[in-house]
DNA sequence: GAGTTTGAAACT
DNA sequence: CAGTTTCAAACTC
């Protein structure tokens, strides 16, 4: 049942995937991209020590039970060789094809698999990042070294038996199913709409099959982005949704530009910080929980929607999934044919807020009210002259703040460029010196010949002009001298290409 | 920042 | 399923 399943196997393992999507990836993969985003599969056992797993190709390729390369950073490709693609129905194949130690994170793999725009990202111990041909992968450290296993909400394993073909599935969670009882569910690495789901396309929160004799363990996905977080932060968290899109919808939503300005929402907009006081952020109305996220940076309290408590967390998941199987899916999802694209997909319950307020979910999403909807006195729909006010205020409300942004970057740059141009430059080329001349040492240096010049001026029983001009003239050779150092440098530098 | 309003979630 | 309570976010002052 649901994603703790354990394995036979007494000494499993945390085991983690991420499962990832190529920046720009279109069709089948068959080089490393850039990791924007993705979903870890982890195991969710608390109870589980390391342990090795080996993965194989059961696909019919052109080496029947294959397994898995691990190809070094540096040539990925040629490790990477064009599978056909394979329908996500089947699943009765395991269609990992290589491995492939991410640039940036020594103990984090990249498994290819042929055909889909996803890169499956594998957290290892950094020993055996590397290893061209092996077969077996270390996995993981357990959580006491550090290493964190996270887990999401997703959906009932009993609703495997769901999904059988590789159809485009039309919301996350969906799940396909396998002979075997291993359970690995995956939650979307992108906006929904952008995932479809062929095997290429993992639908939000699919299990996949197992490989075979792979035990029982079940891995749920959470976002590859969040590697860089664990390897940071022994505690990390699953919030922070900046390239994250929570399955909400609220967020994934595309905005449209206003008044020929990028929409901002293109950007990153972190989570907020929720502030649940009772619910210790294991129920719904906390916003973290809800999106299958930890609480990071919250202002909770007691919350237990973090690793410490994941055993109360994986409980209070499969209770909401008991009470709603579709508790975790994104309430803004495709509406029927001939509607809006977007629509909440139960419909809010509005009574006094027209539904021009947040409190609806539909006007927070930014979608109109639909024919699902049950509030009372709607104001938000299409020829709403309310509606219509609102939008317009809000519009001219983005447009001043993407002014202001825009005049701060520009202040910001003008200052910069300022600092710049006083920086020290050449006497003789003109030219900005190399580097930063006056250090400490050369004003301890200057002020010792100032002082020293100031000594003889007294033991001379010059006047104080006559001291102050000897002072100055000092001060003069000096600068000639810090200068002529910087100018020396920096034909010694021009002249090695430094 | 405190208090109020609101509607989803949880409960009965 | 409907009514009520709880909860946290949105909102107002």
């Amino acid at each position: 049942m649901f994603i703790t399943k354990k394995t036979p196997v007494s000494s499993a393992a945390p085991i983690k995937f991420i499962v990832t999507k190529a920046v720009n990836s279109k069709g089948p993969q068959t080089s490393v991209a850039p990791v924007i985003a993705g979903r870890v599969l982890t195991q969710t056992s608390p109870l589980m020590t390391p342990r090795t797993i080996t993965l194989t190709e059961s696909h019919n390729t052109s080496i029947p039970g294959k397994k898995i390369a691990i190809s070094p950073l540096k040539t990925p490709s040629k490790n990477i060789k064009p599978v056909q693609p394979v329908a996500v129905g089947g699943v009765s194949s395991s269609q990992f094809k290589t491995i492939i130690p991410l640039a940036t994170q020594p103990n984090v793999q990249q498994i290819q698999v042929p055909g889909s725009r996803f890169h499956y990202v594998r957290l290892v111990t950094a020993t055996t990042a590397s290893g061209p041909s092996t077969s077996s992968v270390q996995t993981a450290k357990p959580m006491s070294t550090g290493a964190v296993r996270m887990s999401v909400p997703i959906v009932q394993a009993k609703t495997v038996k769901q999904m059988m073909a590789p159809k485009p599935l039309p919301s996350a969670a969906h799940v396909v199913t396998s002979p075997q009882t291993q359970q690995r569910l995956i939650m979307p690495a992108t906006p929904l709409t952008q995932i479809q789901p062929n095997f290429a396309n993992l639908p939000p929160g699919t299990v996949l099959a197992p490989a075979p004799g792979g035990g029982n363990m079940g891995y749920a996905v959470v976002p590859a982005q969040y590697v860089t977080q664990l390897q940071q932060n022994p505690f990390v968290t699953l919030a922070s949704s900046s390239a994250f899109p929570p399955l909400t919808g609220v967020q994934t939503q595309a905005r449209l530009p206003l008044n020929g300005f990028p929409a901002p929402e293109s950007t990153s907009r972190p989570r907020k910080p929720c502030n649940c006081t009772k619910s210790q952020c294991l129920k719904l109305y906390c916003d973290c929980f809800a999106n299958g996220e930890f609480c990071s940076n919250c202002n909770c309290n007691n919350c237990f929607n973090n690793l410490e408590h994941e055993t109360e967390r994986l409980k209070a998941i499969k209770t909401c999934l008991d009470r709603n199987p579709e508790a975790f899916k994104p309430k803004i999802g495709k509406g029927k044919e001939g509607e809006s694209d977007r629509r909440h997909s139960k419909g809010c319950n509005c009574k006094r807020s027209g539904c021009l307020k947040n409190y609806c979910e539909c006007y927070e999403a930014k979608i109109m009210c639909s024919s699902i909807c049950k509030c009372i006195g709607c104001k938000n729909f299409e020829e709403s002259p309310e509606r219509k006010t609102l939008m317009h205020l809000a519009d001219a409300a983005e447009v001043r703040v993407q002014q202001q942004t825009a005049a701060k970057t520009k202040l910001s740059s003008q200052i910069s460029d300022l600092l710049t141009r006083t920086a020290p430059v050449m006497s003789s080329g003109g030219g900005r010196l190399p580097y930063t001349f006056v250090t400490k040492e050369v004003l301890e240096a200057t002020c010792e010949c100032l002082m020293e010049k100031a000594k003889r001026a007294e033991q001379t029983r010059q006047s104080q002009a006559e001291a102050e001009r000897m002072v100055l003239e000092e001060f003069g050779h000096c600068l000639m001298r810090i200068i002529s150092s910087a100018a020396k440098a920096k034909t010694d530098c021009d002249s090695v290409n430094c």
